[in-house]
DNA sequence: TTGTATGCGTTATCAA
DNA sequence: TTGATAACGCATACAA
């Protein structure tokens, strides 16, 4: 119905102007105008102007590949970014992507399904699309990953994940946030708790999870009750039904720990829709990885992680291995406890 | 400390390899070796052989810039998301690329901090890289990004943003959406209710909202109250800070409506907090963006926006364009009410 | 300060 | 089926 927009400004049936089309207007030579828009203070003040002028005119725009070509890096960096649509990832993305755009690097996002080993797959696209550097997102990283890293000596960051040995890789200090939790929940009186997390089987950091948490509560000498553990994907609906799943088991306790934001979530609403009343029969605290978990109803204790300082200090990781000071890094950052609720003491 | 990851597989001190390289290695041309990879049907299975086992040998990644220089094209779709982190983007996102990817694309993703007009220097730095289309996600564009789309040729799509005339566009039917939920409050006795949206001032889609609203409003006799309306950003917090401050004006009211998921979440945490029990004493209702409404305390009554099929569509749109079948197409999908309460009727 | 010419790694055209 | 070779558009070393 409706015809294409056409505007006039482009020349009616020809392909995009180039540094020579530019040249020819201006009546200079394409050297000249490379250099006039990179390098503007090595032109003559009219040459420069008569050069801008037919940019203007042309709507001239560079091709990208064709620098890339010439200048053997793309000012892009590729992220692999897992389970894209949930939970932290994105506040850790934008926060990456700011730190490298001031550094004029663009972000170029790949979001696998989880289809085992894709990852190599969806790396060698960022390869052949020439990513001077890769960000890995908290995902597990089959070892063939960081071989082909290695391959291509292209400077690479892991956020969120295991550190392997001699890699650059931010995180924070999972045990510490696990002890947080604990200590909080100990110092209220609970002793038997229960745990709604990731699935140990697909994630090394969910076993890592579970272990400091085990940790933790061995600790302070309370009990993490087997019938009170779910393991489930990250999502409402899943911390939902797994919270369903633990109410009718009657386990013993009187706090359940939470993986994630979702999670906590999810199970809030179970046990709202079960009739337990939050906190006085059951006290909820979760790790909080997005910043809403303190909006949630009720108020629950949860740790702070750090996901926007992980996004940005992985920036800056990045941006150091590309400026050539690669001494690799393992770096954890510091987790906080946020306490808005009065987690209930043990009921009577 | 550690000692950098160099496996031995790259030649100790080189670039990494190119056509060249394993035309050289296998004894043919690169001619030869381009064919092998793109169309193995057309080689000789002893040379095809000799081809596959140098690129393996090499650990051979083509290089995306010069394919793309050669080909003027380059597989890659570019997006810009405003406000990435929150709301609905992330699963409009994730369905976009999906459908893309099916179609061998990838997504390049760009996200605008919100300084003004910084959409379009995002959108050349797009069409620097050569994505040979461009899909806009419910900013409000200037019209400048349209002038620069036109005057590159780029096929585009807009998503669930305001339909241009002759654009290609992907939403839903917003009055319909309005209509549900006003609907639904009216049949159960309410009378006036309350509005937190997106500043009408910054957004054109917040104010279509407000206006389907409140003429929804009007065709069933109901009132729109001054004092229980509030525009705000959008975010947890922000939902939190309006219903408060309505609350604070002890509107006549007896419903509200939220225009997104976060918005809904932080206000019934201001509602819960100050002991106004919902939806005994105030209902409230919410467009769900996000599928997770469903899951706040208390349930509340949304209507489920088509989000993640606005994602695919748009896919689809921008893969008909790239084909060639470019007919400007305004799409509006569908929404439901997703009832999970008990809306309140209207109080004593 | 400006112009010329070469290389970047592919694809594609045209012969062989 | 294969090989040589010309684009592709830009940056840059070298000349002028």
């Amino acid at each position: 119905m409706a015809e294409p927009l056409l505007s006039s400004l482009p020349a009616p049936g020809a392909r995009s102007a180039s540094l020579a089309d530019v040249a020819h207007l201006a009546g200079v030579s394409t050297g000249t105008v490379s250099r006039t828009l990179s390098r503007p203070d090595m032109i003559s003040e009219p040459t420069r102007l008569r050069v801008m002028d037919a940019v203007e005119r042309l709507g001239y725009v560079p091709n990208g590949a064709a620098r890339a070509l010439s200048m053997r890096r793309t000012l892009t960096v590729g992220a692999i970014v897992p389970r894209f649509g949930s939970s932290s990832f994105p506040a850790m993305v934008q926060a990456l992507e700011t730190t490298l755009a001031a550094a004029g690097y663009t972000l170029l996002l790949s979001a696998p399904d989880p289809r085992p080993s894709y990852e190599t797959s969806i790396l060698r696209a960022l390869l052949e699309r020439g990513v001077d550097a890769v960000a890995l997102l908290g995902a597990e990283q089959p070892q063939q990953v960081f071989a082909m890293l290695a391959a291509n000596r292209t400077p690479f960051v892991t956020m969120w994940a295991p550190p392997e040995a001699g890699v650059h890789c931010v995180g924070f200090d999972e045990y510490a946030a696990a002890a947080l939790v604990v200590d909080h929940l100990a110092d209220h009186g609970h002793r038997r708790i229960g745990y709604i997390g990731g699935r140990t089987a697909d994630s090394e950091r969910a076993r890592r999870r579970l272990r400091d948490l085990s940790l933790a509560i061995a600790k302070r000498g309370l009990t993490l009750c087997d019938d009170a553990l779910a393991e489930t994907e990250h999502g409402f609906q899943e911390g939902f039904d797994a919270m369903n799943t633990i109410a009718q088991r009657q386990p013993a306790i009187t706090a359940v720990v939470c993986g994630s934001d979702y999670l906590a979530a999810g199970a809030l609403a179970a046990l709202d829709q079960a009739g337990i009343e939050v906190p006085r029969r059951l006290s909820v605290a979760s790790f909080n990885d997005n910043d809403f978990a303190a909006f949630l109803h009720p108020p629950l204790t949860s740790v702070r992680l750090p996901i926007r300082e992980i996004g940005e200090q992985a920036g800056e990781r990045l941006l150091a291995q590309l400026r050539g000071l690669d001494a690799p890094v393992a770096r954890a950052l510091p987790v906080t406890l946020m306490q808005r609720s009065s987690t209930g003491p043990v009921p009577d």
